[in-house]
DNA sequence: TAGAGGTTGGGCCTCCAGACCCATGGGTAG
DNA sequence: CTACCCATGGGTCTGGAGGCCCAACCTCTA
C-alpha cells in the first residue's frame, strides 16, 4: 500500500484527485494539504512515501516544499501548464515526476507506482518514461488477490454486484452450486476473509469490482 | 440519484472530481467530456440533470456549449480564477451556479444537489446562496436508507467494515446476538436486500459506511 | 394520557453457508 | 512424459443465518 499525500490550493481539485487515488487498491491518500507549510506540518506527523504537489501555490509555492521532504518521502509535481521550463524548476527541486494536469488519472497513478519503486522520471528520456509507466499501468494487488485465479475473480465480480446466493452464482456461471462453494472457499483462504459478506467489501476495497 | 455530467480539458481533474462525485450517494457522473463540442455529443446520447463545466477550455470554451444545453440540464461553471466578471459571464450564459475550483468539494455537492432541485444560484445574494447551500449539505439518501434508525446505520458501518459475525457485531455494540439479528432483519427490509453480504456493498454504494 | 416508534430481548424453525474430505478431466510447464 | 494447477463436481456435517411471532421498556408526541 502506497501511502501517498496531495498539496493543491485548490480544494476541489485535491479532495477529487484524492478520491480518485483512494479508489486505487494499491494506493491510500493519508493528508491533503493547501500550502507548502501544511504540507510540512502533515508529513511531520504522518509519514508518506509519494507526495503529489501543484507547482503553482499561493504563500511559498511547492517547489520550496519539496526542497525540505527529506528521502523517504518522494515528490510528483503536477502543474496547470506544462512549460519546459516548469519541469526543469521541478527536476531542480528534487522532484521525481512532472506532469500536466491534463494528462489521464491511470497515467498519474503509474507513476506514483513507479516513482514509490525508487525510480526518477525525470531523469529519462520520454520514450524510457513512456514504456516504465506502462508496466506500472496495473494495481499491484495484495498478495492474496494477486494469486487468485481468473474463474475466482469472476465469482468475485458477481459478489460484489450484490449475487450473493450461491444458487445465483451457479445459475450466472453455468456451473453447479457445489463448484461455487469450492471457489469460495479458496477465495476466503486467498483474502484471508471467512465469508463472502468480507469477501465482496475486500473485493471491492481491491478494485476486483469494477464499478459500472 | 442526480445524474451529473463533467466538462473540463484538465483530464486529471475531471476524473478526481467524477470518482468524488460518485463517491456520493445520491449522485452519479454519467460522462466526462474534455471541450464543449463533446460535452454536446455526450448529451445528446445521455441525459443528465446538471452538468459541471470549467470555463476554461481550449476552442469554444465552456460558455458557448452551455447555451445549447437545453432546459432539462443545468450546469455549474467552475474556474480556477474567481472574477467577478467570469461570474457575470456565466450567468449571462445560463449557468445556474458559478464556483472557484478552491472550494471544497462538500460545496460543490450541495450546489449540484440544490440546483437539481431547480434553483438558481447566481439569482441569490451571497448570504441567500450560502444558506440554501447549507440546506443542501447532506445527501438525500435513498427513500429506504432515509427511514434506517440510528441504531441500524451503527450496525450497518460495522458490517460494511468487515464485522459480518452476529457475535462480534453483538459484541462490538454491547447488545445480545439476538438483537444484532433483530437490527439486521429490519435493515434488510428497508434496504431491499436478502442479506448481509448485500446489505454491507449497499451501505457502501449508499456512503452510510465512512470510508475511514 | 394514550399511542407510536425505537431498542432491547426471547423462542422456534428451516435451510444454507462454510469446513473438511475427495475425484476427474484439461491444460501447461518442466 | 509427468507433474502440477485449475475448474469442475461429489458427499457430509455442524453451526449459524434469516424468517416469523412476540413482549418488555423507553422516549417523544399528539
Amino acid at each position: 500500500m502506497i501511502r501517498v499525500m496531495i498539496a493543491d490550493d485548490h480544494q476541489l481539485f485535491a479532495e477529487g484527485l484524492s478520491q480518485a487515488l483512494n479508489g486505487l487498491p494499491d494506493a491510500r491518500v493519508v493528508g491533503v494539504a493547501a500550502s507548502g507549510p501544511e504540507l510540512r506540518e502533515l508529513l511531520a506527523n504522518q509519514p508518506a512515501e509519494v507526495c503529489v504537489v501543484d507547482i503553482e501555490m499561493p504563500g511559498g509555492d511547492g517547489i520550496e516544499a519539496i526542497h525540505t521532504l527529506g528521502a523517504r518521502t518522494r515528490a510528483i509535481v503536477v502543474s496547470m501548464h506544462a512549460g519546459e521550463e516548469q519541469r526543469t524548476r521541478a527536476a531542480r527541486a528534487g522532484a521525481k515526476g512532472f506532469f500536466s494536469k491534463g494528462v489521464p488519472l491511470t497515467t498519474l497513478a503509474a507513476a506514483i507506482r513507479a516513482v514509490a519503486d525508487g525510480h526518477d522520471l525525470l531523469s529519462l528520456t520520454d520514450e524510457e518514461r513512456d514504456d516504465l509507466l506502462e508496466t506500472y499501468r496495473e494495481a499491484q494487488l495484495d498478495p492474496g488477490a494477486a494469486s487468485l485465479t481468473a474463474r475466482e475473480r469472476e465469482i468475485l465480480q458477481q459478489l460484489a454486484l450484490g449475487i450473493s446466493a450461491t444458487e445465483e452464482l451457479a445459475d450466472r456461471l453455468y456451473i453447479s452450486q457445489k463448484t461455487v462453494k469450492n471457489h469460495l472457499a479458496n477465495i476466503f483462504q486467498k483474502l484471508a476473509v471467512s465469508d463472502r459478506t468480507q469477501a465482496a467489501i475486500e473485493a471491492i476495497r481491491l478494485g476486483i469490482a469494477k464499478p459500472n
